[in-house]
DNA sequence: TCCTAAATAATAATTATTCTTATTTATATC
DNA sequence: GATATAAATAAGAATAATTATTATTTAGGA
C-alpha cells in the first residue's frame, strides 16, 4: 500500500494522470511473483472489465521508464514484471511458480577487479539464479 | 572448420542427416557473432537460395538440444546463437556489434557458499556484461 | 539402385507486443 | 462547479518473431 502512494506521487510529478486503470494495474503488481502482462490484465479485468491489454502494455511501459516496475525475460518469451526494489539487486527465481527471492549481494561488486583489465567498457550486467522454491521442490 | 567436423559427428551419431542446409548453417555460425535466425538465413541463402527460414530455426532448435549452439537473449525480444564453448562460461556482449569476449570465471563459483544457507534449490543461472567492446566504444 | 523415414520449402498460423484512430476522461483553469 | 484540452483509453488492426501444417524432396541404409 505504501508502494502504492509511492507510485502516484511519481505518477503524477512526472505528469501523468491517475486512472482507474493505472490505480487497478498498481494493485495487481502488488506480490512477489513476476506476472506477464496477461495475467495483469487478468486480475485488473477482474475488478474492471473493460480494461484492455494494450492499456496494460502502455501503463506497464510507462512504470518501468520511471523506474517503479522491473522487467524480466525467463526462458519463455514472454516479459514478465514486478515492482522494483529500491536498491540495486539481484533475485532467485522459480522456475515452476514465477516467485523470486532477493539475493542481499551483487557479483559485480566481487569480480569489479577481474574485468577492469579488459578493454570493454561495461554499461550494464544481468545476473539471475533460477531453480526451486521452497514451496515447489 | 574442426568445430564443424566434430558437428558432423555429432549429428550423426544421433541419427540426424547430413543435409547441404545443415552444413550451410554450421558454416554460417562459426564466427564470434552472436547472430539472429534471420542474419543466419541471409548468410545460408547466399550460398544456398531456396534456404527456408523455416528450416534455419528448425536446425537451429537441433543444434542447441544437441549443446552444439548456445541461445541468448538481448534486449530486443530477438533470440541470438553462437557455438557453445566446451566449458561452462559467461561473457561480455557488446551491445552495439553483438560480439561477446569470454571470461575465465564463473561468478557462481564465488558465492556458492552464499546461497547455500538460503533453502532454494538452484538449477541453473544467468551472468552476463554488457557494454562497448573495444571496437566500438 | 531403390526404399523409407527424415528433412525440406512454402505457406499458414500463432503469440506477444505495438500501432492507429475515434472516443472518453482527468485535471487545470476559470 | 462548469468547461476546455491534452492525455488516456478501447477496440481492433498491424507487426515481428517463431512455430505448425502439408505436400514434396532427399540422405543414407538395405
Amino acid at each position: 500500500m505504501k508502494k502504492q502512494n509511492n507510485c502516484i506521487d511519481i505518477l503524477k510529478k512526472a505528469g501523468y494522470k491517475i486512472t482507474p486503470q493505472r490505480l487497478e494495474l498498481l494493485k495487481a503488481l502488488s506480490g512477489e511473483k513476476m506476472q506477464t502482462a496477461e495475467e495483469l490484465h487478468k486480475i485488473v479485468i477482474s475488478n474492471q472489465p473493460n480494461v484492455s491489454l494494450d492499456t496494460i502494455y502502455r501503463n506497464l511501459h510507462i512504470l518501468q521508464q520511471l523506474n517503479i516496475i522491473t522487467e524480466t525475460k525467463l526462458g519463455d518469451s514472454k516479459s514478465r514484471f514486478k515492482f522494483s526494489s529500491n536498491e540495486h539487486n539481484h533475485h532467485m527465481v522459480c522456475i515452476k511458480c514465477g516467485c523470486s527471492v532477493e539475493l542481499d549481494f551483487c557479483p559485480m561488486e566481487l569480480i569489479k577487479d577481474k574485468i577492469n583489465n579488459k578493454k570493454f567498457k561495461v554499461t550494464d550486467h544481468n545476473f539471475e539464479i533460477f531453480g526451486y522454491c521452497s514451496n515447489c521442490s
